[in-house]
DNA sequence: GCCAACGTTGGC
DNA sequence: GCCAACGTTGGC
């Protein structure tokens, strides 16, 4: 089982739709990294942090879980690219901000906090997947 | 909206 | 295969 945060940007395609779709393919990865991670290697029933990027602030605002493999990505004409699906699983009581994420020292090393990483799937180490659900968790 | 960082393209 | 030019990402 692996675990996976991948970006979007809120203003096309947030959690609350993703929660108000309850499943929807993730389209639109063209970037041959990004590709090869959701083809090789994402699995049904791995969970993903839902990242809204281009965001005020950025950071994470829940969890969703892979439930089809990489399939073609028929929103493209060009071979070769693929999508996953996901389903909602939960949107956090309270959003983990970027600079958050940036000021925990239990998350060092997390690729989306390294400045410069603009992969929009990336793998995550299981402990830093728990750590930031535990801060989503958390009640206000 | 700016711009740094990064990826891709294409001329040579 | 090098690398300059260009396009995109994404934080701020």
């Amino acid at each position: 089982m692996k675990y996976w945060l991948m970006k979007s940007e809120p203003a096309t395609y947030s959690i609350d739709d993703l929660e108000r779709d309850g499943v929807t393919s993730w389209e639109g990865v063209r970037n041959y990294q990004a590709r090869n991670f959701m083809r090789d290697q994402m699995r049904k029933s791995d969970l993903v942090l839902f990242y809204h990027s281009n965001a005020d602030p950025s950071g994470v605002a829940g969890v969703c879980r892979v439930v089809r493999e990489g399939y073609p990505d028929s929103t493209i004409k060009e071979a070769g690219w693929v999508m996953v699906d996901v389903e909602f699983v939960e949107k956090f009581k309270r959003f983990v901000a970027l600079e958050e994420l940036k000021a925990d020292k239990k998350l060092q090393g997390m690729l989306v906090t390294k400045r410069g990483t603009r992969l929009s799937v990336q793998p995550v180490d299981k402990m830093h997947f728990r750590e930031v659900t535990r801060l989503g968790r958390i009640q206000r």
